[in-house]
DNA sequence: ATGGTAGCGCTGCTA
């Protein structure tokens, strides 16, 4: 199974580069976030072309979350069990079966300034995707959380650390409820492939040429459970999708993340 | 030099 993850920033504006995207990689799960669109805007006709079904929870124009795949597409779950569909005021996790495992999208809180309501706010998110982690998923089950964390699980996944002195992405509570979550018995399989750094980077900031800077963050991650991550032949960040077309179609601020399965 | 870019959508917020 080769499974994916990408923050597309607004899937309205990038449909072209997705649809050429999956054409080219073939992934057989691809998680996207912050498709910034409704439901009722969700374009299921043009991934239903390429042989994908799709799952989206999204209510407006921030955040939103979608899963497409072509193994299968069962027991969708909007946001977190237990919590009112029609109550949601933020589209950030949306769960499915696919292909024999748990796949969970995550879209995590960015937390803005360290201290404010929406920092504490973002360490609650993570605390309760644990508590999801718990409630709907056994051990040893085949489980995937991908998505944009919003954090830097290590000091090699900025690409200075010492210019992120208690910034947002960095700080020790963010990474400790990261290290909870991957606590419930997931591994960070892109860093397992790759554990020389600085990098690989999944984010860059559009202002000031920081993709060609190489001034980036590795906050998209592919969290495996012990059976999926046993079964892992190969993981990568797709940087090529960052690079500008030729077209001059502009590219997401995030690139993919690529992992493949031997399952 | 306290900026810069992108998306949404039309004013300023979010990232």
């Amino acid at each position: 199974m080769r499974l994916a993850t990408w923050n597309v920033n607004s899937l309205k504006a990038r449909l072209s580069r997705v649809e050429t995207w999956i054409a080219s990689v073939q992934p057989d799960v691809l998680c996207l976030q912050e498709t910034k669109m409704a439901d009722a805007m969700f374009p299921e006709a043009a991934f239903a072309e390429l042989g994908y079904e799709s799952a989206h929870h999204g209510n407006g124009r921030w955040n939103g979350v979608a899963i497409i795949s072509r193994v299968g597409l069962e027991d969708v779950r909007t946001g977190f069990h237990g919590e009112d569909p029609d109550e949601v005021a933020e589209s950030r996790i949306l769960s499915a079966t696919c292909g024999g495992a748990r796949i969970m999208c995550v879209y995590v809180p960015n937390g803005r300034v360290v201290g404010s309501e929406f920092y504490e706010a973002k360490l609650a998110w993570l605390r309760r995707l644990r508590v999801e982690l718990d409630a709907t998923c056994e051990a040893g089950a085949r489980v995937a959380v991908c998505g944009d964390f919003n954090v830097a699980p290590g000091d090699l996944d900025v690409w200075d650390i010492t210019k992120f002195d208690g910034a947002t992405h960095v700080t020790g509570p963010e990474r400790s409820a990261l290290a909870s979550v991957l606590g419930w018995g997931l591994r960070d399989v892109v860093r397992e492939v790759i554990p020389d750094g600085p990098g690989p980077f999944s984010w860059w900031d559009y202002r000031g040429g920081a993709f060609h800077k190489g001034e980036g963050m590795r906050i998209d991650l592919a969290l495996l459970s012990e059976p999926l991550a046993r079964g892992v032949t190969g993981a990568c960040v797709d940087r090529e999708e960052r690079k500008k077309g030729v077209s001059g179609e502009v590219p997401s601020d995030h690139a993919p993340v690529v992992v493949d399965i031997d399952a």
